[in-house]
Formats: structure tokens, sequence, C-alpha cells
DNA sequence: TTTCTGACA
DNA sequence: TGTCAGAA
């Protein structure tokens, strides 16, 4: 048997809902020029923290996270439209991903050659175990009978 | 110094 | 989208 290592439990987070970013640190993260980021406001697919007239504009982390994205997928040569609505649809897949692997991420065991996840029970009839192993840039599942 | 708005050889 | 101007 693999002696996993148990890890869980990421409670002490960053109140990411408290990072704040200037337009200025917006641009040297995201490579997003300042022009461009007013032009998308504009186009309204992003919208800074609620501010005053010509006061400087602040955006919170997830709207940093959302501009990121978009500036990715424009990169690969989407328009400005299609990377908006992929970067959109990724955050909708966001929370789900995260509460699927909360759920099932039980240990991961790190070694040089290859390593292995641990996804817990296949089912409810605690048979089976399944894991995720990592060999450099290949990755597959392994299905392991819990057989005593 | 940085950011804001408006404009365009 | 870049870039320049004039102001904050």
């Amino acid at each position: 048997m693999n002696v996993m290592a148990k890890e869980n439990q990421n409670e002490p987070l960053i109140d990411s809902s408290k990072l704040i970013f200037g337009i200025g640190q917006v641009q040297k993260i995201t490579g997003v020029s300042g022009r461009q980021l007013r032009y998308w406001e504009e186009q309204r697919y992003i919208t800074p923290i609620a501010q005053q007239k010509g006061t400087q504009r602040q955006y919170s982390f997830r709207t940093l996270f959302l501009i990121f994205h978009i500036q990715r997928y424009l990169s690969q040569g989407f328009t400005l439209q299609t990377a908006v609505e992929k970067a959109n649809e990724f955050e909708k897949q966001m929370p789900i991903l995260r509460t699927f692997v909360k759920a099932q991420l039980h240990g991961v065991e790190v070694a040089e050659d290859r390593s292995v996840i641990d996804f817990g029970f296949k089912d409810d009839t605690h048979q089976q175990r399944v894991y995720g192993i990592v060999e450099g840039d290949k990755t597959y599942f392994e299905i392991k009978n819990v057989d005593d």
C-alpha cells in the first residue's frame, strides 16, 4: 500500500476580496494595456470596483483573474468577444471544479518519477480506490481494488 | 509619477 | 489599440 501524505485543510486562505489592484498593477501583472482595460470597461466586458467620476480605477482579484484569462484567450487568437465569453465560461466552471476537488482530493504523494493523487473511493461500496498518476507530462487514472 | 478623459498624422 | 494632450 502507498503511504499517502494527508495534507488537506487549506483553510488559511487570503481574503481575495481584500486584494485590490490599481490599473498600473493590472497592466504589469496581465500585460493588458490601460487603454485596453478602459476600452473593455467601456464595452462592459469588465467592471472595476464601483468608483466615482474621474477617480482612479480599482480592480478586485476576481476581475484581475477575469482580465488575465481574457488576455490569455486573446493571445490564443480568439476575438475579444469570444475571449470574454470563454473567460466568463471558465469562471462559471471554477466553483464546480473547486467543489469537486475539495471533496475528492484525499492526498498527494509527490515523487520525482511518479506522483500519485488519491481521489478516494470510486463509490459508496468502498471496493475500489481511484488514483491519478503523474509521470512528467503524462497523466492517467488507476483504479485499485481495496482487497485486504 | 501615475491615472483620467477625449481625440486622431 | 497606440499615443499624445492637458488636468488632477
